[in-house]
DNA sequence: CCTTGTAACCGCCACG
DNA sequence: ATCGTGGCGGTTACAA
């Protein structure tokens, strides 16, 4: 199987370098010739990544199209504002019509955009890029939170090392979980990650209201998540009913009152819990009162535990 | 794991 | 009539 993956100058080298090393580990581990993998560029001769290495690419788009069996697009730091041309467009349209599956790896996924092949496909991004993607594109179905996603012939990845789990997982689809788990185990990688990529991300920006009276209460509820945040509570101190303070919270600020406050409460959670106070005082000092609340919250927004997320960002591990 | 109480959310409608 | 507001009831998700 002829597995392409697509690079233009700029590129992430290690988009391109980490699916390709697991598809060769693969042919290594098995001792057969499973995979044909080629580097594909938009130019001749040298392919010069984003972190000074240079590539040389196995072929060209504008060398005469051969059948591809997978084909997927590397991204890099300034990959989401390049424009394709036309022929780009073509030679990715023509490739991916004969393919059995092709996506993206991190910001690749915005030249998979422009040719319109994710319409109407889940798909996932790196994590600081995907807010921009789903607003340029509001046909793509954004999973943000996504190591990885496979949708039909569309295959997505998070960003940069993303694109090593995306490709066992292709691995397992094709060979069976033993080959991928051996691979994986070669590379020294999780088979499956814990956790989203939600957990590698910023804190949510803070959305400011038009509203002072809704702008004050946000800034005084994040100074007091340990207290009582209910929705009667704000509305309250918003002095309103709690029917208008929910309509109007949604409006100004666009998620709902109390998923504003387990997002600012997670916030918070995730920086203590990269200390060394205990999780209950992470619990209560965050707001959700217990230990079993927060793990449940873990579980909702970072699809992770508390006790893993500190052994994988605390300090002294 | 299941059961049960409760809070959040939202559509609907009425009021001024 | 339009707009902002708030009460009620049903549904859902979650905490105990």
């Amino acid at each position: 199987m002829r597995v392409a993956i697509l690079a233009f100058p700029g590129c992430q080298i290690l988009d391109v370098i980490g699916p390709l090393e697991v598809f060769a580990e693969v042919n290594r581990q098995t001792g057969r010739d499973i995979y044909q993998v080629e580097i594909v560029s938009n130019v001749a001769g040298q392919l010069l990544g984003c972190s000074g290495i240079s590539l040389v690419p196995t072929r060209a788009i504008h060398d005469p199209i051969v059948k591809v069996d997978t084909l997927l697009v590397a991204g890099g730091p300034d990959i989401q504002s390049r424009l394709i041309t036309t022929g780009e467009n073509r030679w990715i349209v023509e490739t991916a019509a004969d393919a059995r599956r092709y996506g993206s790896i991190c910001s690749g996924a915005f030249i998979m955009a422009q040719t319109g092949l994710l319409s109407g496909r889940r798909v996932t991004t790196h994590w600081s890029k995907a807010e921009n993607l789903a607003q340029r594109y509001p046909d793509i179905i954004l999973e943000p939170d996504a190591i990885f996603i496979c949708d039909g012939p569309v295959c997505t990845s998070a960003g940069v090392t993303a694109g090593i789990d995306l490709a066992l997982a292709l691995v397992e689809d094709d060979c069976g979980r033993d080959v991928a788990l051996k691979t994986a185990r070669e590379l020294v990688v999780n088979l499956k990650r814990t956790g989203g990529q939600s957990q590698f991300g910023n804190d949510a920006s803070v959305k400011v209201a038009s509203s002072p009276v809704i702008a004050a209460v946000c800034t005084w509820l994040s100074e007091h998540l340990d207290g009582d945040l209910s929705m009667e509570a704000l509305a309250t101190r918003a002095q309103m009913s709690a029917r208008n303070f929910s309509r109007i919270f949604l409006k100004e600020i666009g998620v709902t009152p109390h998923d504003f406050v387990e997002t600012k409460r997670i916030e918070l959670a995730r920086k203590l819990i990269t200390t060394d106070v205990s999780l209950q005082t992470v619990a209560e000092q965050s707001g959700f009162g217990t230990i079993a609340n927060l793990r449940r919250a873990f579980a909702r927004r970072l699809m992770t535990t508390p006790r893993i997320y500190r052994d994988n960002f605390g300090k002294g591990k």
